[in-house]
DNA sequence: TGGCCGATATGCT
DNA sequence: GCATATCGGCCAA
């Protein structure tokens, strides 16, 4: 049964380790979610380097939430807690089906990266610039894996502020992730 | 209104 | 490992 969008309005650390292992399908595409990051009111989020494009964090849960980011590139987020700021970036899928659809919009037919990047997985569902605001249900069917997976938490990629945070979340053993999580011991 | 910077991807050394 | 494409969002001035 796929979620509603007041399965978001949790907390929303919460709602990013139940994202991990739930399957993802769009009108053309299926896929496993592999990989994502948790955003609140912390250093590094867009609520607070953003505030005027990522105000939607704080008043709203269960919607989209893309951003641009570099001049081409674009991300996917539902935006999450009914209490506060937050949203979760979704980084990394594990194809299940559409896999044409995906080799098309990608522009490549290496299976592996289709989607093991936020802004290639964004690419590769065709998700736009169009679909910020919009319910998340309206464009993503999210059905959360009936056992809890084992998850692994790591620090948020390509980040500069609140780095002690470890607000990355990854499947276990996945081979689909978009980089190799770091050492506990060894924060960067 | 100018200038800096970024939750990235890609190609080259 | 490193350079760079490419441009919206933001804020200082």
């Amino acid at each position: 049964m796929p979620v509603s969008e007041e399965w978001y309005a949790r907390p929303t650390l919460d709602v990013a380790r139940d994202l991990v292992g739930a399957v993802l399908e769009t009108h053309d595409t299926t896929s496993r979610i592999v990989e994502v990051e948790a955003y609140t009111d912390d250093a590094a989020s867009h609520f607070v380097t953003r505030p005027r494009a990522a105000a939607i964090m704080g008043s709203t849960f269960g919607r989209i939430y893309v951003y641009r980011i570099y001049g081409m590139h674009r991300c996917l987020n539902v935006t999450t807690d009914r209490d506060g700021p937050g949203a979760v970036l979704f980084r990394a899928l594990e194809p299940l089906d559409g896999l044409d659809a995906m080799r098309r919009r990608r522009g490549t037919d290496d299976v592996r990266a289709l989607a093991d990047g936020p802004a290639k997985l964004c690419a590769a569902l065709g998700i736009g610039d169009d679909a910020f605001g919009r319910p998340a249900p309206d464009v993503l069917r999210i059905t959360p894996s009936a056992a809890p997976p084992r998850i692994r938490a790591a620090t948020r990629i390509g980040v500069t502020r609140a780095r002690t945070l470890r607000w990355r979340f990854v499947l276990e053993g996945s081979p689909w992730i978009s980089r190799p999580v770091d050492s506990p011991r060894r924060p960067r």
